[in-house]
DNA sequence: ATGCCTTGTGCAAGTGACTCTCAGTTCCCT
DNA sequence: AGGGAACTGAGAGTCACTTGCACAAGGCAT
């Protein structure tokens, strides 16, 4: 399986992700092409697939019933996964990356793989704290958010020849600055009848 | 154009969206299959596309120049198109959104046409507003992790028969006072899990 | 009027992603 | 040894989507 992925994303660095047909790809990997859609279902799900996912679902998962702030929770959970899918996978994250942000159908893939982790993370938190299914999903699309910003402008920054790249913590670091600062930008701007500054 | 994505809609809901075909959509509009694809690109574009992308671009965009806090823009704008999109339109709406949330490739296809529509609102924030591009991009992501928060939990007790609905203000309201409370949670315990740097 | 360009539309053929069904193989469990 | 689950492959079929071309209608200049 993982074998397939790795022949499928060689070919794809080779001749381009449009320029490669399944069967191409089953034939270099030495299976069937069903054996590729059974594992992989869609030609982007070669791309898109990996184990963070998981991983981070079980990261969560394990700190929730501590009583730790969620918000360390998920702070924790992304720096252990972070480290080694950005750093020390750093090469092979690129590619990825790359093809996604460059193929319309693979980041339309991708998103619905995020939108799925999130509602899978959202019952999880809603479940282990006790809240309100919706407001979970509001925590948990606003970290969500953050990360991701800080992954695509980290990606961006890293394509780019004329920044110079720096490490994705920093990224993530500043996503949730950010992040803080609208809260507290809506904390205040919030409904009608609010005190001017 | 809108006679052809009427016509589709009315066969996705009497046979099933993967009960029907783009000839048969064609047919039934008294068009040809090319002109399908010719305004609509795929098949999910059918069900995805709508105005009200360029809308609320143009309502962000109109508010940008005044210096007018970028919350409340946003706000202003969201609240201007969700009134029509939501209360007025809300059938074909529902349609549409349950059309998507049942289907995991229109599911994909939306979330791409949101991912495409940030990146553009950040583009013309930084720009309006002189910040850096990467900053924008996580206000803009965080405002809209909330909003679309916000229209799934609208669209889930809506959908659910022992939910009664409310309207779509008051899941944006809540949307947005949970994003303030992870904002705040965020400015407390800072930085990223880090002992080091 | 004659030509000309643009714009909108249809036609037709081809490609390849994806599905489904059935049949073989291996491996494990009793 | 036998029976069954899990994995794999073969083959045929569907249909979304692409591409290139031809054809018509309307404006605009010559």
């Amino acid at each position: 399986m993982h074998q397939i992925q790795t022949t499928a994303l060689a070919l794809f660095a080779e001749r381009g992700f449009d320029q490669v047909t399944i069967e191409q790809v089953a034939e270099a990997a030495e299976v069937s092409p069903s054996t590729v859609y059974r594992y992989f279902g869609t030609k982007e799900g070669l791309v898109i697939h990996d184990e963070y996912d998981d991983r981070l679902l079980a990261a969560v998962e394990q700190r929730l019933p501590s009583g730790m702030p969620m918000l360390q929770a998920a702070l924790e959970a992304l720096a252990e996964i972070s480290d080694e899918h950005f750093e020390l996978d750093r090469g092979p994250t690129m590619h990825r990356m790359r093809l996604t942000m460059e193929h319309p159908s693979i980041q339309a893939a991708g998103a619905l793989k995020v939108a799925q982790l999130s509602a899978r993370t959202a019952e999880q938190l809603a479940r282990a704290r006790g809240m309100a299914i919706g407001q979970a999903r509001v925590v948990v699309a606003s970290l969500m958010a953050a990360f991701l910003t800080a992954v695509v402008n980290w990606y961006l920054d890293e394509a780019s020849p004329e920044v110079e790249p720096r490490d994705f913590d920093e990224y993530l670091s500043d996503a949730f600055v950010g992040l803080a600062s609208v809260g507290a930008e809506v904390r205040m701007g919030d409904d009608p009848g609010r005190s001017d500054r």
